[in-house]
DNA sequence: ACAAATAGTGTGTGCGCACAAACACCATAA
DNA sequence: TTATGGTGTTTGTGCGCACACACTATTTGT
């Protein structure tokens, strides 16, 4: 136990051979020999060695260029937090030499994402970044990608059918069943509870079907299925003169209605609406630390937000990238962020942390 | 934007000094001319100089003796974790010179507290990290430490009165907020609730104080006074059949009992009862994923558990004279970690990550 | 047979920084 | 005048690693 930190020059000399030698090994940049090979590998192993990584990014002075694909977030506090926590990372990383270029998309349009995928290809990056909020459109690139030998790291949306370098973010299905366990604690008695998309084409959003799922089934599973009566419906926010009256026939039909699980950040919608009624028997929960929920939140409408944490994910996928790219260390194919129950009195830790 | 990094050679040139000097101005290592000294630091400011610290790591390759004081963890998964979230940080941070030494005390005997720090005293480390369970009995060894000019982190347990180099931890008023709201919450209606403290000696736990005071401002704050009726008990569990005895008691005078908020993490102890009692009306929100609570979590005995991270608080504390002592960083005063609600379905995420 | 290609290995340099040693300059005192 | 000492500055070395390069021994091609 005398902890010493071993180095590729103790290696070396161990194996009685160079320094360079058991470079090659590490890296695999080849012409080593069969026994060599294997006898540093035994000895790495048993000198339980660990690079250097202070050093290892210090000797390579590389510039590695790094892009993000986000939607667009002027007027959207969501993609405004995840960009806040790539460039929190990137100011963390510059010194390592790392260039972050954002790209911007329209999330209610296909066309501009597939014009700056495109773009981004043709730039060549060391590193892509990507929140892909389009499933067909996304394979194609991941494709493309992958023959280039461009890592790319997805976040916000998992799609399980390629293998990203890593994927960041929530397990959706897991959430649901979250949102399940909290309407059983604060509904205790039983009711019905309706499940609302809002704003959403639910065919090409995965995640929201998983959510639902994991909501439904956290009711099958737990023997409440006949306590609980769950409703769906999907909104549009667009015309909100339909919207209203959609809700309101759910409500007219159900009066046992006690509890509302929006899968998406538009909670403070159905709040507005609730407020807007005067009812206060019904108990919602959504998704995301958006300012308007937390309004909501703080006057009691919201009962609970679970934050998917943008910044966070934001955040993870710029450092895993540079622990890849930089580093060299070795990185999780899924990183799922934690789940966070927030009321009124923890939400101050969850946003705007620096 | 030309985005390049500059280095102290940069600033060396534009000052027409060498990097010596620019050195010297960057440590304080005196002798340098007041003119020269100005000089050199406008030109930092403006080149928006950021020292590199992979090369700053590597450069020096002195050891840094850390030592860290906490309860003794053996049968305290408590105090287990925490000292895995130190050696977490440890592992990572090995490669930058640092050596931690552990020295643990019995958290119910002061004299091995006081024997303890005392030989960290003796030992002149360059930094020590404890828990200060015992609030009369520290304050001396921050004095010394303070006029020693070793810096010190706690943890755990806030102490206001000196100043340490950073506190990390939970703010336990916050806490008590926190408890109220999940109470408020989960009981719709108008309900008697339970404040227990357990195995603690309250006199000396400023923290658990706080812990009830948050707890009934969260009441009387939110003009819930005259709709929840706070009880308040302190129990041992030296003697289980006295133990038993005075809940008895309580819920007997108080058939409108519906919920019980335990400031430590021995509401297990309570669950036992309720689950002997067949008492299922009775909800409980207590502290601290230690295995048992997390049994009677999945059982749903308890309702709620908050999670006061020891993991991460061993790990933050470390890191955090790390980037003090190594990185010549400046750290924060105080690392408030968040508020975790934990229910079945998101404990995952705050336990054994690694 | 001899040059050329190739497999396998060792050596040297520089990354940005900390730190020590060396050096130059000036003032004062013996 | 030469010591002496303080002040301000430069120069050099090494940290652990990546990577380009140099080198040797063997194989291959003609």
């Amino acid at each position: 136990m005398s902890s010493k930190i071993v180095r590729i020059k103790d290696i070396a000399e161990k194996a009685g051979v160079s320094t360079g030698t058991v470079d090659r090994v590490l890296h695999d940049r080849g012409r080593i020999s069969q026994d060599v090979k294997e006898k540093v590998l035994r000895i790495i192993k048993e000198m339980n060695y660990e690079p250097n990584y202070s050093a290892r990014a210090l000797g390579s002075n590389k510039i590695y260029h790094i892009v993000a694909l986000v939607p667009n977030h002027t007027n959207d506090s969501y993609w405004y937090e995840a960009v806040m926590g790539i460039e929190k990372a990137e100011r963390e990383l510059k010194q390592y030499g790392i260039n972050v270029s954002r790209y911007k998309f329209d999330p209610h349009n296909v066309a501009t994402f597939i014009e700056k995928a495109q773009e981004i290809t043709d730039s060549a990056p060391d590193g892509i970044i990507l929140a892909p909020l389009f499933y067909k459109e996304t394979l194609p690139f991941f494709d493309k990608w992958s023959t280039m030998k461009i890592p790319f790291i997805i976040f916000n949306t998992q799609i399980s059918e390629y293998s990203p370098l890593s994927y960041i973010g929530q397990d959706s299905y897991q959430s649901g069943l979250l949102a399940g366990r909290l309407f059983s604690q604060i509904n205790p008695d039983p009711c019905s509870i309706l499940i609302a998309h809002i704003d959403e084409d639910i065919g090409n959003a995965t995640h929201l079907i998983k959510k639902e799922q994991g909501f439904r089934n956290y009711f099958s599973h737990n023997n409440l299925a006949d306590k609980y009566t769950l409703h769906r419906i999907e909104l549009q926010r667009k015309n909100y003169s339909l919207f209203q009256k959609q809700i309101d026939s759910v409500i007219e039909n159900n009066p046992d209605l006690q509890g509302i699980y929006v899968t998406t950040s538009k909670g403070y919608a159905i709040a507005t609406y609730l407020e807007q009624r005067h009812i206060k028997s019904i108990n919602l929960i959504c998704y995301d630390l958006v300012p308007k929920n937390i309004h909501f939140l703080n006057k009691g409408i919201i009962s609970f937000l679970i934050n998917q944490n943008p910044r966070g994910q934001g955040y993870w996928s710029l450092h895993h990238m540079v622990d890849y790219l930089v580093f060299k260390k070795k990185v999780s194919l899924i990183k799922y962020l934690p789940l966070d129950v927030i009321v009124k009195e923890n939400i101050n830790y969850f946003i705007h942390e620096d």
